[in-house]
DNA sequence: TCATCCAGTTAACAACTGTTCTCCGGAATT
DNA sequence: AATTCCGGAGAACAGTTGTTAACTGGATGA
């Protein structure tokens, strides 16, 4: 299935990727808005005027970033929402999916949470896109359950975009704690838990 | 009890406070770690070397503004999760207040949203510190409530946490549809208040 | 009245920014 | 084999940045 690509256009990507990376890690310490071009190629090891062989601006750039952290992100979404069993442990489960991916990808959880309401709207409005993707996404999930019997289709979006910022609160809570001890990490994960639950409940009697 | 400031500290003040504003404003469209310290003075109308007098560095004038932003919203939250009356209304009252303070203050809201998690750890700092404060607040306000009898202090906690994040989300919300027609600020009214809805009916059976 | 204080000014510094235009050399196409 | 394509380099542009030092002049306090 996969096309193989020509040395000029493998060469390519890859140094886009490297401008990606590059910015990726300027940005655990600022924002978007201030981020340089200059600033990026340096970083990268290229002339400043190879920056717009990839990117027409830094917004631009972000905007690719928005995409790599949160487009390879849907089906796992998908199927951590509606995976059998015991909505106790659907709810373990999910918080350890987040603080699992935390884990690995730190820099773009940041990242996101950082520019969600950042200084710069196409990168904002491209987040906003993709967390409506999620919320629509949970939405069909949680419609197909048969807990969702007899909820409007508004009601059941309403949910899921409760589902989809509590998920941010709980990455934004893992990142704050990634290099703290053991047991701060420990306490986030009951605070996130014990959330998720009374959200649950609530759903739970949502009809009565 | 009000004592009278000389000519010289009075005039101090208001440039003080002339240089919080225009750095407001200028953060609509930015974010703090890319606002630059002439800029400001540019916008103010004053040498660049003036800003020294009153800051150390544009961190310092954010963290400034967090507490002009959130310090005197404290007595309004106390007295808004402590207000008598149905459960119904005290959500209703709650939204309408959330959506005056946007309206009378959008860019302190902007401001908060922005650099909740933004690019300059010590206004990073100052915001948690207030926002935590706000949940140890309701906390106490909650704990008063014959609804949290039987309630761990930490669950208490727990739920004036996730009040408080649900107050931030809500504002955000209006904060975007700040300029859009009356019906989709409508439908975010609708949206918060059954967010708000769920979570209370989740308090209610949490005991189950 | 006179000396002190201090918010704001002026001038200058080296370092940095985004963007344009021109060029190079190896890959791609014919 | 000859030609086109194109990612990246180089140099130069006018503007911008934070920070320093030494200053002015009106308010302050003895």
């Amino acid at each position: 299935m996969s096309h193989t690509l020509g040395i000029r256009q493998a060469q390519k990507q890859k140094t886009r990727q490297a401008f990606l990376d590059a910015a990726l890690a300027l940005l655990e310490e600022q924002s978007l808005s201030s981020l340089g071009l200059r600033e990026v190629t340096r970083a990268v090891g290229v002339a400043p005027t190879a920056f717009y062989r990839h990117f027409r601006s830094t917004a631009d750039l972000g905007v690719a970033l928005v995409d790599e952290a949160l487009g390879s992100l849907h089906p796992m979404v998908r199927t951590t929402v509606s995976t059998t069993g015991d909505s106790e442990e659907r709810i373990t489960r999910a918080i350890e999916l987040i603080s699992h991916h935390v884990d690995a990808y730190p820099a773009h959880v940041r990242f996101i949470a950082r520019e969600r309401h950042g200084g710069v709207q196409p990168v904002r409005e491209a987040i906003r896109e993709q967390l409506a993707r999620f919320a629509q996404e949970v939405q069909t999930e949680l419609a197909k359950d048969p807990e969702a019997e007899g909820w409007s289709e508004d009601d059941v979006l309403m949910l899921a975009h409760l589902y989809v910022d509590q998920m941010l609160i709980t990455a934004s809570l893992f990142l704050e704690a990634l290099e703290a001890p053991e047991d701060e990490r420990e306490r986030v994960t009951q605070l996130a838990t014990r959330q998720l639950r009374l959200i649950t409940i609530g759903r739970n009697h949502w009809l009565d």
